[in-house]
DNA sequence: ATGGTAGGTACCCTA
């Protein structure tokens, strides 16, 4: 996080959100970056750090009502924070929960890479949670880096990552359970054609990123039905992958209506 | 089949 604060200053300019989420802020919360965020209008924050890996931080314009940062599956890992916020609305409040589900490792088998089961229990838990809490509580959104790929168009190449995690079936299936579970919508597709190929990442290990174009969509942002239909415009921006120094991910973002 | 880059930390781990 302490690196890019000129990246989060670009996306300020770019497209004034009232809400951020930001995942991967590597960074213990007495470090967190709090008054050069603030002055970036940003003075309401919910942060959840640790040293050297994972976080995740919800900055708001308006206040945030309860944050909640949730360790799962016994590990006090940072993955997820979720907050109330006033969307100024049709919506009134609603619920933004920033989520950094494990990358996984590489050998996509459980039994082979404690990573790897670790992904896909993690996803399970959550299964499970969202089930429980059902469909009351106010309008949401989920965003995050989800590290999963679902449809043949969020890769560059079906067939050559079929077998290579964040594209496997196994964990494909873990996820769209969660987003049942969840009552989730996929807002990102509702504004796209199922085949039209959407990238939120590209790796570092290319020598030129927009020429060898190897994306995958690992970021995403979901709604509850009711916060989805008050959604007007999705944006992928793709140029933030030249943004200095680069991240190997792009922000995404949604602009509710009114 | 392999190796390619980046960040944070402490000479390796995770992505």
């Amino acid at each position: 996080m302490r690196k890019r604060l000129d990246g989060l200053a670009a996306l300020v300019a770019a497209e004034r959100p009232d809400v951020i989420c930001l995942q991967e802020t590597k960074v213990q919360d007495h470090l967190f970056p709090a008054s050069e965020i603030a002055d970036l209008g940003y003075s309401h924050q919910a942060v959840h750090g640790m040293k050297g890996y994972n976080g995740v931080a919800i900055l708001s314009r308006h206040p945030l009502i309860a944050p909640e940062p949730r360790d799962w599956c016994g590990r006090d890992d940072c993955r997820h924070i979720f907050a109330g916020v006033d969307s100024n609305g049709p919506l009134q409040e609603i619920e933004v929960h920033c989520l950094y589900v494990p990358a996984g490792g590489d050998i996509a088998d459980p039994l082979k890479n404690p990573k790897f089961a670790h992904k896909l229990d993690f996803i399970d838990a959550h299964t499970h949670w969202w089930t429980a809490r059902g469909a009351a509580g106010p309008p949401r959104f989920l965003m995050g880096d989800l590290n999963i790929a679902p449809l043949q168009s969020d890769v560059w190449s079906h067939a050559r990552l079929k077998n290579t995690v964040t594209h496997t079936e196994i964990e494909i299936q873990r996820l769209l359970n969660m987003q049942k579970a969840g009552r989730w919508v996929d807002v990102m597709r509702w504004f796209l054609a199922d085949d039209e190929e959407a990238f939120t990442w590209w790796s570092y290990r290319a020598a030129d990123w927009r020429e060898a174009n190897k994306g995958r969509r690992l970021d995403h942002i979901w709604a509850s039905r009711q916060a989805a239909e008050q959604v007007d415009a999705v944006h992928i921006m793709r140029d933030a992958r030249d943004w200095a120094p680069a991240s190997d991910h792009v922000p995404v973002t949604v602009r509710l209506k009114g």
